[in-house]
DNA sequence: CGAATTCCTAGTAAATTAGTAGTATATTTG
DNA sequence: CAAATATACTACTAATTTACTAGGAATTCG
């Protein structure tokens, strides 16, 4: 399962994407209220989204955040991997995460880790290829559908 | 992730299956010795496993585990679900795990929701059919790649 | 009987996740 | 320049989950 924080950072992201060609910052508070994150616990995400490089802010009483990209250049494998989700199901066949399997004599020969693996690739080729400008072209689809 | 109980499941069963026609049951030590997992822990697992009907158990001295379905009926989706491991990322796509989801005003139009049901669809199809049996003849297939 | 095994409940300890507190710093506006 | 309103940042805390253990009861076989 994606922590919440994972969660939120993609939703975060999203908002902003959505006002990408505005030019101007939007604020924690407005994020927080209308994606209903708890504020103080959005803004420590924002602010690590940051240090990532996955947005810029603007200090002040106009000040908030902006996407720093291209919402076609962030995919959500970035956003799970730069939050501490890992996608693979088990530390072995992780890419970034990865952690020895103390357990398993010969990591190679072991066939749970060869299933694991194409788990992820599976999952890895859907994530890597799905962007921000992919969600809200969705999601403008998924409303046109209960209209019609 | 998947929790490492869940990995010592699987790894416990695969023990099992490998005996499966010796008609005599194996004993908690000798499959925590040569699998590696904590002795008291793999008590616990293995209780379980037999009250969800994986396994069957003989008490007393020549007492041990077997399992109770041939080897090719038990899944890994079956071993990951009895466990506790939901293969979703979100509860929101959880078919056994499931929770709605907040902060969604509209969990339908919800784009991440599609694309984390493409991701659980994707894993599954391949933790679905992929069984005991299948493990094993893969594990065998590894070590004669390797002696060539 | 006694040694070796599983059965079972109830814990505990460690790690992770989720969220908060509080102060410092920057920016605009009157 | 001061007040108001943002973010910046560090360091906590609280809740939950995970991983594992303790210890005695019941069972089987020689």
């Amino acid at each position: 399962m994606l922590p919440k924080k994972t969660k939120y950072a993609i939703k975060a992201l999203i908002a902003l994407a959505k006002v990408y060609y505005d030019k101007k910052p939007l604020r924690i508070s407005k994020i927080s209220e209308t994606e209903k994150i708890p504020r103080k616990f959005l803004e420590t995400i924002l602010l690590e989204l940051r240090h990532q490089g996955f947005v810029g802010s603007k200090m002040g009483v106009t000040g908030g955040y902006y996407l720093s990209k291209h919402p076609e250049e962030i995919m959500l494998s970035h956003i799970i991997r730069a939050t501490g989700g890992p996608i693979a199901l088990l530390p072995c066949v992780s890419l970034n995460f990865y952690e020895t399997c103390e357990e398993c004599p010969h990591e190679e020969l072991c066939s749970l880790r060869e299933v694991v693996l194409e788990v992820r690739e599976a999952s890895l080729k859907i994530l890597s290829k799905t962007s921000l400008t992919d969600l809200i072209l969705k999601e403008k689809k998924l409303i046109r559908n209960v209209k019609k």
